[in-house]
Formats: structure tokens, sequence, C-alpha cells
DNA sequence: TTGATTCCTGACGTTGACGTAAACTAGGGC
DNA sequence: GCCCTAGTTTACGTCAACGTCAGGAATCAA
């Protein structure tokens, strides 16, 4: 309900002549396949209020620019790699921008104690990720020990099993 | 297609009167219960090919042993952690059946070349898996460093900040 | 200017992983 | 035997996360 304010230029700046090649905004398709998903992920992220492309084009076509493409595999790996369904993604999303804006804060106000209040603030949402992601590193580690045990077993029989055979073969070659 | 074979004693000796309280055989409640998941669930798994109940009343009813509440929790863990599909863990879990019977045929045989081929293969089939728990453990371990990281600095910060007011305030307690 | 692409907004379809309701049966306590 | 809880199958419902299609407008190379 926010989106589109009056047609063009709704992304800020533009500067279609100004940046170079690397600040490209590109368009969703380009954007969809540099992030390895599909143009609809795209507008149904927009959607759900995961990620406004930071620009449009005149006719209201959507405009993407680097951040917006690390944001977008930045989605897929709260996806994947931590299971996240796309809301509790929108509220983890919604808690790195907060401390965006509390980082300008930070860096415009003197007021001790104020700081104090962010840094805290800032400090607790980054927790708050850093908790889960620790202890589901944790569980796969410990999955992952016992496969790795597993496999020194079948690679100690294996080294046996060498010995053996080589010592029972006839015509070795060496 | 196969199960039901003709009604009751489907899953082998069932021994009624033989095993003590911890090899009991739950009915299905009580075993999604324990697992943390529905009946339903453990109908659907059943219904995919992941889970057989190790028994079945006279009456037709599922029972499943401590070996089966335990596979669930194992599937519930390929599910979660590493974010397979049922179908993905259907196969997983065959790989790791197949090692079971190729373990029986190990022992039962001296024949060394075919050890070595079990080996192999069950070197193979633990592999895979390892392979894939690995490289999402390092991902998560990089994602977690990073963040990690970050909540050190936050923590430097406050310090400093402790520092400063400290020094600021005029009744300071000591 | 003109096609050929690409993008737009609906809107309906699909897939996975179950939830839920209905109608019926099994099993254990009194 | 009776009753109540828990189990059975069958079938339809649901929710997330998109896929896909229709009809029209925008963009871009020629």
């Amino acid at each position: 309900m926010a989106k589109h304010v009056t047609g063009a230029e709704a992304g800020g700046t533009v500067g279609e002549g100004d940046g170079a090649t690397p600040g490209r905004l590109v368009p969703i398709g380009e954007a969809a396949e540099r992030a390895g998903v599909s143009a609809r992920t795209l507008r149904w992220y927009e959607e759900l209020g995961l990620l406004v492309p930071s620009g449009h084009s005149s006719g209201g076509a959507r405009r993407y620019d680097d951040a917006d493409v690390a944001r977008i595999v930045h989605i897929r790996e709260l996806q994947s790699l931590l299971g996240f369904d796309l809301g509790e993604i929108r509220d983890i999303l919604r808690g790195e921008d907060d401390l965006v804006g509390l980082r300008n804060e930070y860096r415009s106000r003197s007021d001790g104690t104020r700081r104090r209040e962010i840094l805290l603030e800032a400090s607790s949402i980054n927790d708050k990720l850093r908790s889960v992601v620790a202890s589901k590193q944790q569980r796969l580690a410990g999955m992952l020990a016992t496969l790795e045990e597993k496999q020194a077993r079948y690679g100690k029989l294996l080294a046996e099993l060498e010995g053996e055979t080589a010592a029972a073969e006839p015509g070795a070659g060496r």
C-alpha cells in the first residue's frame, strides 16, 4: 500500500547516467537470475514485505541494485540454512533493518545514556539470531562427528583388508 | 502394497510376554508423543515408506518399539536440521538400511574381495551424507563467526561506554 | 516505427506435509 | 457384557511457497 509512490523515481536518486557498471539497477529477470531464484519469488517476497526493490523504471517496472540481490541471497540462506519460514525471516530482516537505523542514530547522537540503550538493544537483536545459529551449528557438529567416526572405522577396516589381501595375494607387484 | 501381510504378527517375533519394560511395543499415540510428533504424521511416514512399525496387535493396530521411536527422531533431525524433504529422507534411510544389511553380510562372509566391496559401498553411502552435513556445518560456522564478531564489537563498545559514563558520573561510588 | 522480449497485475493451480472430520473397530477396566 | 478411550481407514481441508497462465503495457534492438 505504500508502493508506487507516484510512478517513477520512487527509489531515491536513480541517476541513470551517474552510477558506474557495478551500481547498476537491473530488472527483475536479471536480479532473479543473479540470486538464483525466479521472478515470481521476488514479487512474492515483496508482497510479504521481505524486500522492496530499491528503484522503479518510469513505467513502474522493478529495478534492483546489488544490495537488493545480496538481500535476496541472505533470505535464501536464512531459509535453506536455518530453516526459517518467510514470516520469521521477515521479522529477522526487520530486526536487521532496525539495527541499521539504530546505527545511524548512534552515530548522530552523543547522548551517553541513549547510546547505551541503543547498544544494548542492538546486542540483544544480534544475540537472538546468534544463539539460534549456534545451537543449530552445535547439533550439526555432533551429527558430523558421528558420521566422521563411522567413516574412520570404514577406512580402518579397509586398510586392514588391504594388508590381508596383499599378504594372501600370490603375484603381488612390488 | 506390501503391508498387512495377513493380519497379525507381521512384524516378526512379537513375544508379548517375553520383552521386559524397555523393549515394549507401544501403540501409535505413545510412540508419537515420545517422538514429539502426531499420530497422523506416523501414518503419513508409513505411507511414504519411511517407517513401518515393527509390530502389530492381533487386531491390526500399529505397535512401535524403541528403535522405531529413534527412527522417527532421526527422520525429524534430517528434516529440520538438514532441510531434506521426505522423499530425500526416504532415500537416505534406504541407504542406511542397506548399510545394516551389508553389515550382516560382512559378518557372515569371510570372502575378502566381497568384504572389500561391501566396505567400499558402505563407506560411499556414509560419505555422501557426511559431505552434505559437513558443507552445511561449514556454512553455518561461517555465519556464526560473523555474528559472534559483531557481538564482540557490541560488547567492546559497551565496555568503553561504561568507562565513560563512570568517569562522567558526578557521584561515582569508587 | 515495429516487432520481439520482458514485465505488469491478477488469479488460479500445485506440491509437500500434514490437520481434521466421519464412521467404524479394538482393547482394557468395571 | 458394557463402556469408554484410543486405534483404523477414507477422504477432504489447509497452509506455505511458489508455478503458471491470461491479457495487457513497457522496454529494447533494428
